[in-house]
RNA sequence: GACCCGUUCGUCUAGCGGUUAGGACUCCGCCCUUUCACGGCGGCAACACGGGUUCGAGUCCCGUACGGGUCGCCA
């Protein structure tokens, strides 16, 4: 059987971790498997639909990379992927039901029989569940009465409107799509004999499904949009590296079984398959996810880390094509978390003003001999005429030895007057990056400064 | 309320009848070091509870508790 998978998202106007999530697992699964990944819009509800809001989500899948066989702009042969145009596909199908009388009229709904007999379904993740639906439906929770009282169990498929019901596009659109194998969130495992009813009365093979455990906040709540990490664009604009992202989406739920965490996207197709995916409810950890990305960061090959960082260098207003680029990318790659971190890191060396930390100038203006440091300091590194590692190191350490101490004494003054705070990136490079002038300009500004 | 799924360090997880219960994130200590980070070494920290089954249970069974989900003319 050829392996058919697909992501079925509502135009909601973002692309939320938890959506992702199920379609980074879709597109494993497919890819793993050499199968074709579908992207379907489930768009029957007017209300929410609108075009923007499909483009957050489809733009959010190309960042992660998730890309779609068959589904819009994809082309296929099972189109539209449109819900709300395969209006004409679902009266057929209707249709059929009504031929087998499966359906009848209430109050112009149409509502489908449901058996009155024990349904099971056999899930890859979560075993076998048996219910049957009749009885279940027969009552029904009122929320506001905190009750049950008497319901109908017959599922409504069409609205009076004309419009349809979830529940039955859903299946409709996997038989007409071929899709083979559903993998979604837990949250729809109760729903699942609804829907193997539905292909059964229509004589159709269901596919396999797979229900995946859902990430939750750490508190133990459902992620809202306003929960941190819980939006794809937000990783865009914060840094991360859709590779790192992947990773650590397939992490919360998945396990490759051995010690193995950090794993390139090439890796995860290799390596993930449903028997991975573990049956419990996870926690999404911001740090955790930061700690994968930083180790995605360090293993970029330099040109290719450099364009991924150029946006973030733009946006903080630093030259992205700066010569120095690559040189600074080499000083922060390894002591940022994010993208987005990095600019801030050099700023120094890119920028004619500075600003100093009030507590770094307060500790450093406080040590005796400070300007007899900085004094040394300034007329060492003037005398430099080969601006490289080796000559400002040692003018630095022959200026410490005019004053009788060690380098190290003379560096904390020398990063404060340079760079403006207490801790930063390897001075040294940092200050061949600045340049000589700069250099000295800083020093000799900074000696003023504590003076006064 | 009924039904369904789940429960190993704070978090993500390995474990599939016999382990000093392993790894990772976080946190702490030490080392490296011109700061901060990185890196290295070490440490704290878990089988929800109660019954079975068994020579032996984190692993199997049954309860209980707790967490999550579903019960729409939302998707």
């Amino acid at each position: 059987m050829s392996v058919r998978t697909r992501f079925a998202p509502s135009p909601t106007g973002f692309l939320h971790i938890g959506g992702a999530r199920t379609a980074l697992y879709n597109w494993l699964y497919a890819r793993h498997h050499g199968g074709v990944f579908v992207l379907r819009v489930e768009d029957t509800d007017a209300a929410r639909h609108n075009e923007e809001g499909l483009a957050k989500i489809l733009d959010g899948l190309a960042w992660l990379g998730l890309q779609w066989d068959e589904g819009p702009g994809a082309g296929g042969d099972c189109g539209p992927y449109y819900q709300s145009q395969r209006r004409e596909i679902y009266d057929r199908y209707l249709e059929k039901l009504r031929e087998a009388d499966h359906v009848y009229e209430d109050d112009g709904a149409i509502r489908f029989r449901v058996p009155d007999r024990e349904i099971t379904v056999h899930d890859r993740v979560c075993g076998d569940v048996t219910v049957n639906l009749h009885q279940q439906g027969s009552k029904r929770w009122d929320a506001e009465q905190k009750r049950e009282v008497a319901a109908n169990p017959d599922l409504v498929i069409r609205r009076p409107d004309g419009s349809y019901i979830f529940h039955f596009v859903n299946v409709v659109d996997d038989i007409e799509m071929r899709i083979s194998h559903v993998i979604r969130g837990e949250d729809h495992l109760s729903n699942t004999p609804k829907h193997l009813a539905l292909f059964e009365a229509l004589g159709a093979e269901a596919p396999i499904y797979a229900h995946i455990p859902l990430n939750l906040n750490q508190d133990g709540s459902k992620m809202s949009k306003r929960d941190q990490g819980a939006l794809i664009h937000e990783y865009v604009e914060d840094g991360f590296l859709p590779e790192a992202v992947n990773n650590y989406m397939a992490l919360l739920g998945w396990s490759s079984k051995d010690d193995q965490e950090i794993f390139t996207g090439a890796e995860l197709v290799e390596r993930f398959d449903i028997d991975g995916i573990n049956r419990a409810n996870s926690k999404f950890d911001y740090e955790k996810c930061l700690w994968v990305n930083a180790e995605h960061l360090k293993r970029l090959a330099p040109d290719v880390l450099a364009k991924a960082a150029a946006p973030f260098f733009e946006k903080a207003g630093l030259d992205p094509g700066d010569p120095r680029l690559g040189a600074a990318l080499g000083l922060v790659r390894e002591r940022a978390q994010r993208l987005s971190e990095m600019p801030g890191l050099v700023k120094p060396a890119f920028v004619e003003e500075i600003d100093y930390d009030p507590d770094a100038v307060a500790k450093v203006a406080g040590r005796e001999g400070i300007g007899e440091v900085l004094q040394a300091l300034a007329e060492g590194l003037r005398r430099v005429d080969d601006w490289c590692e080796d000559q400002i190191k040692s003018a630095i350490h022959d200026a410490a030895d005019t004053l009788g101490q060690k380098m190290g004494a003379f560096m904390l003054p020398c990063r404060v007057a340079t760079m403006g705070s207490t801790s930063g990136p390897d001075l040294v490079p940092m200050m061949v990056m600045m340049g000589k002038d700069r250099v000295v300009k800083r020093v000799d500004e900074f000696a003023q400064r504590v003076a006064s």
